[in-house]
DNA sequence: GAGAGATATCTCGATGTCAAGACAGTACAC
DNA sequence: GTGTACTGTCTTGACATCGAGATATCTCTC
């Protein structure tokens, strides 16, 4: 049991238990990194971004509909549902997307209620410009972990996730 | 090796391979999850602090100042880089924290240029109460791992974690 | 086919954050 | 000692987000 590669977190799990010896602070060590980890990810996603002239949340409402496939069309409600904002937020984003070019909004034929958004040929290509630039920084990023660890740790999570996307 | 437990990051991966198939997108079993499971704990962690009547940010800045240990003092710097804000963040935390009576701020008699921030005893039993109630709720979460499991996962994501801790 | 409740989207006000820059004070080299 | 670069904190303005509520439409039951 190699305790080298000290992390912040570390200090932080011997901070607490020189003050509070009476908790079990354990659960500090896994859900401090995920929040630590998460707040550098975005970090190192808007500096990887810039290049692409996308900020973060752009990024996520083009992939969602990127991923979607021809004609790379969703409705607003699928789209919050995809990246986890309040609807006020989604429309928005839409907004400020149509007025960019990289999205059109239409109202679905289907209900009179709804709307569909879809890609422009510019949302399209700025999208797969910046995914692709994204994967190749992530996979640097996790280098050090090597496969086996790559695949032991999204398991991990995706335990500790599965309770999340399930039940909602 | 069982697939048993499938979350929305297996499903945005088995999208994303059926749009881009030339693309290699394992970076995404471990980042995507990372991502997601820190807006999930952010959700889970306001619901908590809720019943204590703290704000997220307010419980940050607050156990930094708990772990410090009596008496209970540190800089906005120190803040800063303990919580990862900025410093307009933090001028503007720790105005409305000494508003609500949880910390004071005094001169730092060693640099003109100093401030010290501080707990009161109001801003002490209101953090310790919130942790503990923190903590309870962090390992029901963590309860579906088992202690190996846990163990493994900090590893991993101290490893992840590390390049970021050190450089900077 | 009328009404109740659910659903889809948008509006609005409040808020927390960031980035850039201002300013005072310190540290170090010469 | 003096000047230059650095540090620590605060100010300001822009901005993305949330939450609550408004409106329109759909769906299901009776």
């Amino acid at each position: 049991m190699t305790e080298d590669a000290r992390d912040e977190v570390d200090l932080l799990v011997a901070a607490w238990r020189a003050e509070r010896p009476d908790l079990d602070v354990e659960p500090l060590q896994v859900l401090s990194r995920v929040s630590r980890l998460a707040r550098h990810l975005d970090r190192a996603r808007r500096a990887a971004f810039a290049e692409h002239d996308l900020e973060p949340w752009e990024f996520d409402v083009l992939t969602a509909l990127r991923r979607a496939g021809r004609p790379y069309e969703l409705s607003p409600g699928a789209l919050l549902r995809a990246t986890l904002v309040t609807s006020g937020t989604m429309t928005n984003r839409i907004d400020r997307l149509a007025q960019a070019g990289l999205v059109r909004r239409r109202p679905d034929p289907e209900d009179r209620r709804g709307v569909l958004v879809s890609l422009t040929e510019t949302g399209v290509a700025r999208v797969d410009a910046a995914f692709a630039d994204l994967l190749r920084r992530e996979r640097d990023l996790l280098a050090g972990l090597g496969p086996e660890g790559q695949r032991s740790l999204s398991s991990l999570l995706r335990t500790l996730l599965a309770p999340f996307d399930s039940p909602l």
